[in-house]
RNA sequence: UGCCUGGUGGUGUAAUUGGUAGCACGCAUGACUCUGAAUCAUGUAGUCGGGGUUCAAGUCCCUGCCGGGCAACCA
């Protein structure tokens, strides 16, 4: 039973999904649903939207609603074409599909009436005045403002110059259509805030038709309301903006969407922001947009992160207005719990030390028996190829290892897994004192890894056959950022001198078992003992195949050397 | 010093709307184990403080404290 489910089974209800369901209860809007995912594309889609995609088409099927994607279009000078296929694509790879496809520059002629109807009311003026002048004027918060000398001009005159204003007659920053409410409102936000902007820029969908455009806060709500949006669901920094969400839509007697908030995810240890990803990206600190340790739902995806994880760990972190610290290895946790059930399991060698089994029949070799999945017998076995020479994990040898040490050390016998015993017996050193190769003796009893004699070992270990296994490159990764939470840096700081140098680890001279020579990227597999791996199809050449890890296994053995 | 909003174990959350503070993660211990994984069992720790109403307060009232957001021609 899952924290969020009653013993009946039922789901729990998080803050908006309560107020959905009493909606849905009274009847409102005669009990029909309606929500949408509005992102701006500027950007690449991260685990944060992830929350929103799910609560809003996720609320959309629990009360047999339907879930638009809209796009916020409105800035013409952040936004591109890239961004909106990307989003689209990681939408329908979360597996949600949208009803309704809609962009908000779809309602620019519509807006554009609307914005002369507020006019003709009395309700919107042009004003004339500087960026800087408007500013001065807005007051603070314990001050009022005070009123734009434009502010009383007739309603002809403001026609007169919004038209001008679209027919592109003036320069950017020259005119500016603003609400006319109240200088001195306690809300800063209903300060006559602008709804149109002269910005004579290429939209990548409208180019040149338009050289104004509404504000958010002009566009948002009335889209919504064109969509009969029921539930206008955004993150908890739009609060502010509902005073003004509810005035345009009653002055403009559209459709009454309601806007309701939550709180955006924080994951510790990475950057969640836009412009922050974006700096990443263009600065060269990560390979792209979907360099695997981004939180992006790309790079998540190149990391090996699945929807199902995903999807789980949205569920996990529920839905409320508590602005929290999400640590990442709950969304580590989602993805173990995920791939366990369902990824192979496969051997390799991240950091090779060679062995060499001295009673070992020289030039033979033979296949033994493995098996694909503990978790899934209908996973099948394989065969694996055994030698006289093998590669083990460099970290499962110590020269003078501590009792706590269940491996492999001068003297100690331990098992290779699915293969036999072996018992270290001379350990071959360089020059400089590293060790360089192990030599050892295996009892041909324990074939297939059990003695017949009951004896135990307290170590298995994974291996590889060094005549047979082929070479790869795998790339370990670790935390973006060195600290927990970015938002606690001052502002005078560069948070990018936070970010962990060892984020990226590449190992150019791994061995895998030759079952993984020619490996599905997006099959998730687990290396026995190491994490769990996904071929990275965007890194791998014919040569050499290039795997990613996506998340370490629980390790009790690593606490445990920590302390 | 304005407005909006929030505060439940270390973290994320639940509490039938006033009635036994529960779940998950983490952590610890143990069982099992051919992955120091998984699984299972046990344990760990919490209602921001102070008043008040009440038979009964995480929940209602007052007050204090702390946190987040808002003063872009961004979204």
């Amino acid at each position: 039973m899952s924290a969020d489910e009653t013993s009946e089974g039922e789901k729990k209800l998080d803050v908006i999904r309560q107020v959905v369901a009493d909606d849905v209860a009274a009847g409102k809007h005669d009990g029909r649903v309606q929500t949408r995912f509005p992102p701006e594309p500027n950007g690449y889609l991260h685990i944060g939207h992830a929350k929103s995609i799910c609560l809003n088409f996720g609320i959309a099927e629990e009360f047999g609603g339907r879930c638009n994607l809209r796009f916020d279009d409105t800035n013409p000078t952040k936004e591109d074409v890239e961004y909106v296929d990307s989003i689209q694509e990681d939408v329908r790879w979360l597996g949600f599909e949208w009803d309704e496809l809609h962009f908000a520059s779809d309602y620019f002629e519509q807006l554009y009436e609307w914005a002369c109807q507020l006019i003709r009311q009395g309700d919107a003026y042009v004003d004339s005045q500087s960026p800087e002048e408007i500013r001065a004027q807005r007051g603070t918060s314990s001050q009022p403002g005070t009123n734009s000398p434009d502010r009383e001009r007739s309603v002809e005159e403001n026609l007169d110059l919004f038209a001008k204003m679209r027919a592109g007659e003036f320069a950017d920053g020259e005119h500016l259509l603003r609400a006319k409410i109240d200088m001195a409102s306690k809300h800063l936000i209903l300060r006559d805030p602008p709804m149109y902007r002269i910005r004579h820029a290429e939209h990548h969908r409208t180019g040149s038709d338009w050289c104004i455009y509404p504000m958010y806060d002009f566009a948002h709500g009335q889209s919504d309301s064109l969509e009969e949006v029921t539930h206008s669901i955004c993150t908890l920094e739009f609060e502010t903006h509902k005073p003004l969400y509810d005035w345009f839509i009653e002055k403009l007697g559209i459709f009454p969407s309601k806007q309701y908030e939550f709180a955006r995810l924080s994951l510790t240890y990475t950057v969640m922001s836009k412009r922050k990803l974006l700096e990443l990206v263009e600065g060269g600190q990560v390979d792209g947009w979907d360099d695997p340790r981004m939180p992006t739902l790309c790079g998540l995806r190149r990391r090996g992160y699945t929807r199902e994880a995903i999807r789980a760990f949205c569920d996990d972190i529920g839905i409320t207005r508590y602005n929290g610290m999400t640590d990442m290895v709950v969304l580590e946790n989602a993805l173990r719990g995920d791939l366990n059930k369902r990824a192979e399991r496969r051997m390799g060698v991240l950091r090779p030390l060679k062995v060499v089994i001295t009673n070992y029949p020289e030039g033979e070799s033979e296949e033994l028996e493995a098996v694909n999945s503990p978790e899934d017998e209908s996973a099948g076995t394989r065969m694996v190829p055994f030698g006289r020479e093998l590669f083990i994990e460099q970290e499962d040898f110590m020269e003078d290892a501590p009792k706590k040490f269940f491996r492999l050390a001068p003297g100690r016998e331990v098992r290779l897994r699915y293969a036999y015993f072996i018992t270290c017996t001379d350990v071959i050193k360089n020059d400089a004192g590293e060790v360089v190769e192990l030599l050892a003796t295996y009892d041909p009893a324990t074939k297939g890894g059990d003695a017949p004699d009951g004896r135990k070992v307290k170590g298995t270990l994974h291996w590889v056959s060094a005549e047979h296994a082929i070479n790869a490159e795998v790339r370990l990764y670790d935390h973006l950022c060195k600290v927990e939470d970015l938002s606690k840096i001052p502002d005078d700081e560069d948070w990018k001198s936070h970010l962990n140098e060892n984020s990226l680890e590449t190992l150019t001279d791994c061995r895998l078992e030759p079952s993984l020579a020619d490996f599905d990227a997006g099959t998730p597999v687990q290396f026995e003992r190491l994490g769990y791996f996904t071929l990275d199809a965007n890194a791998t050449t014919a040569e050499k195949p290039v795997f990613n890890r996506s998340v370490t296994l629980r390790d009790a053995w690593a606490k445990m050397q920590k302390r």
